[in-house]
RNA sequence: GGAAGUUUAGCUCAGUUGGUAGAGCAUCUGCCUUACAAGCAGGCGGUCAUAGGUUCGAGUCCUAUAACUUCCACCA
């Protein structure tokens, strides 16, 4: 028997127990078709919070869809706690830099620290519910997770997509390291846009440049001028003096120059922008680099040596200010490039760095992204613009500690880099060496081990090949590749989605997966993202599932259409706790009345029987649509509408008969039992997806067939009772508006009807004759009178019988 | 500067091929009805952002505009 009250704690618990005893998602090989999915690991640096809830649930509840139409689901999980995230976290924790600490006990430190957040997290998506074969469950530091990336990196560069280069590139001097275009952010800061007055060497003419980073000059190397520009271009091939430096550079001609923007003169710096690297590429102009890679001034540079970035600006200003060089400073709000990881403004660097080539495959990456279907459909065009926007080759070095090693070492003399061979992964060139003993170059027998670690998202880009068991014997390769889906919110369409592509496509020519699904964010108010570093997610899951039960926070995390953001709302989950409790309630009324019940074969059910059956099959058809199309918050909201309706109009009709077998008779009372029998059980599978625990706390105490409700199979009804389902719709109204009469008069419902006397239409008189029982028990009628009407139905008379309260 | 999404009841949101506007919450009124008061029945509440257009008919399709959100680019 079903508790009066259920109690989700205790039932939670048993039901996760179960679930791992019997290893209900466990994946093992068989004839069905396989449903893959590559799940986002989760990156493992810090509090909980509810955005992980909602990313998580909408993905698990397709996979559980999947399992019931009858896929065998490979649904592993993932640990990120690789790279700049978990060591600005150890840092953060031991309040020192990871330079400080030293190479070695940081990274045990990041291991230890990752360790433990990490049980935190699987606690929580434990609790939740999530689905997931946690017997394939990875890291991306381990040491399999390492010899897959590294052989990754070894492929690309046998095919000449992976390069290691001296170039300029995306410096961050708060991590100091190297980053790629895809981690930067826009933020809007205020400066002032400062115009300096510089002279021509030859003869002395006044030109002004305006710049927003005067710090600069030290770092300009020639002067550009448009030469279409015709009240300037008769400066191209003068040279310019530099304020307040005091260094010549001369003034060159270049079409980029916009001749009505600023004012119309560009100093190039090496580097200040992406425009200089272009100019500097293109003219081969000399390099004055002037940054250390901790954001100051070179200790060369006079006057400035030493300063921090923005005290050399103030100094700059000031200096150029006494010099009377300065026309004016304005004020200005404008945007500026940060890294994403700790929000400071981003820098160029020169030095040699791994870079995989992602700007020469444009149309290829463009064509893997037409290969995939993405849910929703509009989150394709933010892959091909960031696809056709990429302007730098992903960098994928990082001068940093704790991630993936480069499997390469430098001959001392040449620096000839020589590679590990595929067999000796995974190794660290910083304690491995290499298997040659002289460079094959120069024949010298001392080699440099690579000290930069990889860019997280080059490993979590070989997730599908993780997933796969890329290169061990007994993969999973013959059906990974591709896998079906891969799911994440639209931040990572750049990173994640976008590396994943790119590596699938270099290494197997494909793409990695067929259907792509984005979810939204959740926001902590209206226009305002949940963040770590606000601290704004005012609700602690787990606090939450204490309180409302893991399968209620799921209702809340599983509304929601797919790719739209979220606020976390308490009137959803009071709606989820509502269902819940409801699906329960009605529960224990069916148990209550099957209790002698027997599945039989039975063909001849009630009217109304066959009004809900036919129903449930309709609105079964729209779910499953809903759901093959990665739906779920609009395929529970179709489903919960039914639900209500079996509650509040079926299964009031019904109960007169399940109770009264007497007065009913004994096969309308089977009919019955029949159809509450045959809906609980496929609403139960339906609702099961979503809610895992409560379904399967009912499933096994009324069908009790050994097995667990989520390894039973969704097979769709096939009756024929369209009639049914339209009069049947209008018979409910009928009793609606009867009701609506009761209520009017402020008496119970239990109130008799003296007399009822309508006009109906031809087959409402005919549903309504076949079901009259059941209509008069409903409303408690005691004399009705049926009219031909033209249309639909009219009530002429009502007359409720104020004397009695109770027909029996 | 380019692009995408959103705009429907006081609030949160549904509305699948165009056919007389829906749900929950809130509010108000009744009803302790042999599963459920965490319930049931009902009321109030909307020129579906604005302006045009296509159509017999538009919340739904087309065009333009506005506001909000997001992504990208430029930032001398």
């Amino acid at each position: 028997m079903l508790d009066k009250k259920y109690n989700a704690q205790e039932k939670e618990g048993k039901w996760l127990q179960y679930w791992k005893d019997n290893a209900v998602y466990k994946f093992t090989r068989d004839n069905r078709p396989v449903f893959s999915v590559d799940t986002p690991p989760p990156t493992v640096n810090g509090k909980i919070h509810i955005g992980h809830v909602f990313s998580y649930s909408q993905a698990e509840m397709v996979t559980r869809y999947k399992r019931l139409r009858g896929f065998n689901v490979f649904y592993p999980f993932g640990f990120d706690d690789n790279g700049l995230p978990s060591e600005r976290l150890v840092e953060k924790e031991q309040g020192k830099k990871a330079h400080q600490i030293g190479r070695e006990e940081f990274s045990r430190l990041c291991y230890e620290t990752t360790d433990r957040y990490e049980e935190e997290f699987r606690q929580l998506f434990g609790q939740l519910g999530v689905g997931a074969d946690m017997s394939m469950c990875y890291k991306t530091v381990s040491p399999s997770t390492i010899k897959i990336s590294q052989t990754s990196f070894l492929d690309l560069v046998s095919k000449g997509h992976c390069y290691h280069k001296e170039s300029p590139a995306l410096w961050c001097n708060e991590c100091m390291t190297s980053i790629a275009q895809a981690e930067l952010e826009t933020k809007t800061i205020k400066t002032t846009f400062n115009y300096i007055h510089f002279t021509t060497v030859e003869d002395g003419e006044q030109f002004t440049i305006a710049t927003t980073r005067p710090e600069l000059l030290p770092a300009i190397v020639c002067v550009f001028v448009n030469p279409e520009d015709e009240k300037r271009a008769h400066l191209i091939g003068k040279t310019a003096r530099i304020p307040a430096i005091n260094v010549e550079v001369p003034i060159m001609a270049d079409e980029k120059v916009a001749i009505d923007k600023g004012t119309g003169v560009v100093m190039c710096c090496t580097f200040g922008d992406q425009t200089d690297i272009e100019w500097w590429k293109k003219y081969n102009l000399p390099l004055k680099h002037i940054f250390t890679d901790d954001g100051r001034i070179i200790d060369s540079v006079p006057n400035y040596g030493g300063l921090k970035i923005k005290e050399a600006r103030a100094k700059v200003i000031e200096d150029l200010k006494n010099a009377g060089v300065v026309e004016k400073i304005e004020e200005l709000e404008h945007e500026v490039q940060v890294h994403e990881r700790c929000g400071k403004e981003v820098e160029y660097s020169v030095m040699k760095q791994w870079f995989i080539d992602t700007t020469s495959h444009k149309e290829d990456f463009i064509r893997m992204g037409n290969n995939i279907k993405w849910h929703p459909e509009h989150m394709h065009k933010r892959y091909d613009e960031w696809v056709n926007n990429i302007a730098w080759d992903w960098c994928i070095s990082r001068q940093r500690y704790f991630g993936v090693p480069f499997p390469v070492w430098y001959c001392a003399d040449c620096g000839e880099a020589v590679f590990a061979r595929v067999e000796d992964l995974p190794v660290n060139p910083l304690t491995d060496k290499p298997h040659i003993h002289n460079c094959p170059k120069c024949g010298c027998s001392e080699f440099v081990p690579e000290r930069d670690v990889m860019d997280t998202w080059a490993t979590s880009s070989v997730t599908p090949l993780i997933n796969m068991k890329y290169g061990e014997e007994n993969n999973y390769e013959d059906i990974l590749r591709p896998m079906s889906i891969r799911v994440n919110a639209s931040d990572i369409i750049r990173t994640w989605d976008f590396y994943t592509i790119v590596k699938s496509f270099y290494h197997f020519g494909h793409q990695p997966w067929n259907e792509v699904m984005i979810s939204g964010f959740v926001m902590a108010g209206k226009g305002e993202k949940i963040s770590k570093s606000k601290n704004n997610s005012k609700s602690d899951p787990m606090q939450l599932i204490k309180e409302y039960s893991a399968d209620v926070i799921r209702y809340w995390a599983g509304s929601g259409r797919l790719g739209t953001d979220i606020v976390f709302a308490d009137e959803t989950i009071l709606r989820g706790r509502k269902l819940v409790n409801k699906i329960w309630n009605v529960s224990k009324f069916i148990e209550m009345h099957l209790t002698d019940f027997e599945n039989k074969e039975f063909n001849d059910y009630e009217y109304i029987d066959r009004w809900i059956l036919g129903s449930f099959q309709e609105m079964e058809k729209g779910f499953i649509k809903y759901l093959d199309e990665y739906e779920v918050g609009l395929a529970l909201n179709h489903l919960e509408k039914f639900f209500w309706n079996f509650c509040d109009n079926y299964i009031e009709i019904v109960k007169h008969r399940l109770y009264r077998p007497e007065e009913f008779g004994e096969k309308a009372r089977y009919s019955g039992q029949k159809t509450v029998y045959t809906i609980l059980y496929k609403l139960l599978q339906d609702f099961s997806i979503f809610f895992p625990f409560i379904t399967e706390e009912i499933y096994q105490e009324l069908f009790h067939d050994n097995k667990s409700i989520h390894l039973t199979e969704i097979k769709p009804l096939e009756f024929d009772f369209d009639s049914e389902i339209k009069n049947g719709d209008m018979i409910i109204e009928i009793i609606s508006q009867a009701r609506g009469e009761k209520t009017n008069h402020n008496v119970s419902l239990k109130t008799p009807i003296k007399k009822l006397d309508i006009s109906v239409d031809q087959q409402l008189k005919d549903a309504i004759n076949q079901s009259i029982k059941d209509f008069k028990a409903t409303l408690f009628i005691q004399s009705l009178t049926l009219q031909d009407a033209k249309e639909g139905f009219i009530v002429n008379e009502l007359e409720l019988n104020l004397d009695e309260t109770d027909v029996k």
